[in-house]
DNA sequence: GCCGTTTTCGGCCCGACTGTTTTCAGTCG
């Protein structure tokens, strides 16, 4: 098994022992473990198990160490079948439901006999629920409601979507008088490819009004819950959002809290009690004394910051950007060292793949040049669909080679600051050859090659083919390395290992596709990728002008992969650029 | 299940909100 198939095997092992009501601290050592697991190497998992030193790594003992070294080389767990048979799997699905947590299932189902989805529904509405000790009317409706809205409201959201909500909502609770600063934090500020719900924070003295204004917002369709400090709203779409109100002071600790992952804030926590202190949204407080974090720190004992910088500083910390809040080690690099300036928005310098009208974009050459020149891009690359992609209205190779002779005749003409790049995003056919002979790519300028056809290869093919195409010496970059579509569509099936160690073997650049449907390659790649020398190009593939500001969600996922500007090609000057793509 | 210059047992991050309670358990993040 490959290190991400065991980290699921243990976070789904953390499930099912939530359910049997097992130690929360067992729990998290499992699902610890997982996060572990996913931020090594494979071949270092496989080094550490080889030489019997993977309970030497933090987070994992012995007991992991064996069931890790047992999944890995068995492929499977006796321990994980024999707790998967002792759990109905109807009861692992009621988590989905708001409200209903493994105590709470553990009781409906050894009270109720209830195993099933559908089960729960009729005992909510035969009124079997509420009679139980601990739940009542409310509750019973409530889980009932849950279910029903289960389909419409239970998914994630793609951050591109969230960000467009969540924006004008910062935007508005700025303006309000009683607001001294506002930010969304969670998943959205850390930049996630897609998110659960959105948290605003707020600095503010007088929480009543900004309660008020944001849960009467005319996008917000219910209001979950409604505290003091604390809302809780759905709008219209499905997204839920939470309002925290705090007091100007605490503004601060709370943005930092309520924007890291959970394995984020255990490791800061834990980094603060080391230190003799204690950590929360309230504040940063001694960890001896009387009474918890909470009091102390309305006692005026917390430390005081104004900015979130400062708490790193007083944790003995380099600061960690948002982006980088994932749990997954970055307290550890941040307590012996900075981290490196990582790319921004500002360092690209133009973008490939870029489609029109001549296959499946919306605008055309000119109006997309007259875009890149607007956003003041010294280059812009074309690539449209070849002719295999004939749903997409792929060119063949006459066409291709008018829209070569176009651009030159574009690029002569001087209409646009921006220079056009002719390309192709050529389909990688089902045995690894491309749609165009190798005599009319050497007439492009460079080619993006990706596959959109025969998903369901098996893996060996499919990766037999992608690094086919990655070998052939006309093609500058992999497109969409596995096909993936946030929220619609699973990846196919692909070694993507091999397919990095191709990509650097030939020096073949891969995308990181930054439609924020896909994102792809995925962040959790490429900080290990291109240490080991892969060069990352963040394409758009945009379909209309409007598509090129995509690449604001590829800068989101290449932070997160610790990348720098030098590790991204389409920063380099035009002229670097073009020195490049003529040598190949 | 993990971890340890308070080490091999006894801790393990912390608080808001809800619904059920009459002082708190469960859920959520």
């Amino acid at each position: 098994m490959t290190k991400n198939e065991i980290a699921e095997v243990l976070e789904e092992i953390a499930v099912l022992l939530e359910l049997k009501g097992e130690n929360p601290f067992k729990i998290r050592a499992y699902n610890g473990g997982a996060r572990v697991l996913e931020s090594l190497e494979q071949d270092e998992l496989e080094r550490l198990i080889a030489d019997e030193k993977l309970d030497s790594i933090k987070g994992i003992g012995t007991a992991l160490a064996q069931k890790i070294g047992e999944l890995h080389t068995t492929g499977q767990l006796d321990f994980f079948e024999k707790l998967k048979a002792s759990i109905a799997p109807g009861l692992v699905e009621m988590l989905d439901v708001p409200g209903l947590g493994a105590k709470k299932i553990k009781a409906i189902h050894e009270k109720l006999g209830v195993d099933m989805m559908a089960g729960l529904a009729q005992a909510c509405a035969d009124g079997r629920v509420a009679g139980l000790a601990g739940f009542g009317a409310k509750s019973q409706e409530k889980i009932a409601e849950g279910i029903r809205n289960r389909e419409a409201y239970g998914k994630r959201h793609l951050w591109w979507k969230a960000n467009e909500v969540a924006r004008p909502i910062v935007a508005g609770l700025r303006e309000l008088a009683e607001v001294e600063r506002a930010e969304a934090a969670g998943s959205l500020r850390r930049g996630m490819e897609t998110v659960g719900d959105v948290d605003f924070i707020v600095g503010s003295s007088t929480p009543g009004p900004v309660m008020a204004w944001f849960c009467g917002l005319p996008e917000v369709k219910e209001v979950t819950a409604r505290g003091e400090t604390k809302s809780s709203v759905r709008f219209g779409s499905g997204l839920q959002a939470d309002l925290r109100v705090v007091p100007p002071a605490q503004f601060a600790f709370a943005l930092h809290h309520f924007t890291g992952s959970k394995d984020h804030n255990v490791a800061m926590r834990q980094r603060a009690l080391e230190r003799g202190q204690s950590l929360s949204e309230w504040g940063l407080v001694p960890a001896e004394g009387d009474g918890m974090a909470k009091e102390k720190a309305e006692r005026g004992e917390s430390v005081i910051i104004t900015d979130e910088a400062e708490l790193w500083e007083q944790l003995g910390l380099a600061w960690v950007p948002p982006a980088l809040r994932e749990g997954m080690g970055e307290i550890e690099v941040a307590a012996s060292t900075q981290f490196p300036r990582f790319i921004e928005a500002t360092d690209l310098r133009g973008a490939f793949h870029n489609h029109t009208t001549a296959s499946d974009g919306r605008n055309t050459l000119a109006e997309m040049a007259a875009a890149a020149s607007e956003r003041g891009w010294e280059y812009l690359g074309i690539a449209d669909h070849s002719k295999a992609s004939f749903q997409a209205n792929g060119l063949d190779e006459e066409r291709v080679l008018k829209q070569v002779a176009d651009i030159r005749k574009l690029n002569a003409g001087g209409a646009y600051s921006t220079h056009i790049f002719s390309g192709s995003e050529v389909d990688i056919l089902t045995d690894g050859r491309l749609d165009f002979s190798d005599e009319i790519l050497a007439q492009l300028d460079y080619v993006v090659a990706s596959v959109h056809n025969a998903f369901s290869q098996s893996e060996e093919e499919m990766t037999q083919r992608i690094i086919r195409a990655v070998e052939n010496p006309h093609v500058t970059m992999l497109g969409h390395p596995t096909g993936r579509v946030l929220l619609r569509r699973e990846a196919y099936k692909v070694d993507l290992a091999k397919v990095i160690d191709a990509a650097i073997a030939n020096e073949t650049i891969i995308e990181l596709n930054a439609s924020p449907w896909r994102l792809d390659l995925d962040w959790r790649w490429w900080q290990k990728a291109a240490e080991r020398g892969l060069l990352c190009s963040i394409n758009p593939d945009a379909h209309e002008c409007a598509g090129l500001d995509h690449v604001a969600a590829g800068i989101n996922a290449a932070r997160k992969g610790r990348l720098e500007a030098h590790n991204v090609f389409n920063t380099r000057a035009l002229a670097d650029v073009q020195a490049y793509l003529g040598k190949r």
